[in-house]
DNA sequence: GTATCTGCAAAACATTTGCAATTCT
DNA sequence: AGAATTGCAAATGTTTTGCAGATAC
């Protein structure tokens, strides 16, 4: 708690009381929650906690570069801490979204033509080992 | 056009007037088109052509394998008919979205631990050449 | 004549915004 | 008190859906 309280106020972020229970929120749930999963889960914990504070607090979080915003879903907007280098994978069926490694970087293999690349965003889709082993 | 109705034929797709239309904008304009876009250019030509069919058309060549969906515009969904594996670089600045081509193939490089890969979409965000020239 | 295709309007859904109430120092 | 944070309700913008009318084979 007060490690997370910290590590805001290192990255300039204010710490208030919600947004270090969504931070640490997202330290202990690495599975890539929407906002919708984060409001289900964290509500039963803080009743008073609304969604828009949920949308205020990852914006900014992603502002001050806390976190990634994935759009590998669609629908809805997907938010991940790990910094770190990695791909997603999601599901087609189940939905899930797993981490994806790669063995090598390939920044230094695209030909970006003279444009600034500051974000590198690696989706994969198809069926999970899990929903693949099923009959159905 | 009588080339577009066999090759929509051949994937399974009835040749409508307006599914042929649509398919030759795709083909003329690689540009990454969003459905706004699609539809302010082809009203003028088809005022009868309507958000809806250009909606309906993309969701049935998308599940016939026509055109990729690209989510790399965390708003609206764009369409690519390309096929050989590419990626995509988006400007944060003037939205437009470029191809990116890779030196080597990255797909026996990624540890997918028994997922079945579909589909692999490779998102580069920051500034492009023209936007970083200028001033502001 | 029956299937399919089309298009309007409404619904659905995620996200943003305006603004007033609350909280913190 | 004053500034930042919060939360409700309404607005926004994209995409989907229901259904009636048009079109095609």
């Amino acid at each position: 708690m007060e490690e997370i309280r910290r590590f805001l106020e290192s990255k300039g972020v204010h710490p208030s009381y919600h947004r270090i229970k969504i931070m640490e929120y997202l330290m202990k749930n690495k599975s890539h929650p929407t906002v919708e999963t984060i409001y289900k889960d964290l509500h039963k914990e803080i009743p008073t906690l609304s969604k828009t504070t949920i949308y205020n607090t990852l914006n900014l979080f992603a502002e001050k570069g806390i976190v990634t915003v994935l759009t590998i879903d669609e629908r809805e907007a997907r938010y991940d801490l790990e910094t770190e280098t990695h791909g997603h994978f999601k599901c087609k069926k189940c939905g899930k979204v797993f981490n994806v490694w790669l063995s090598e970087d390939i920044t230094d293999k695209l030909t970006t033509e003279g444009h600034i690349v500051e974000e590198v965003h690696l989706y994969l889709k198809g069926i999970c080992k899990e929903c693949s082993g099923k009959k159905n």
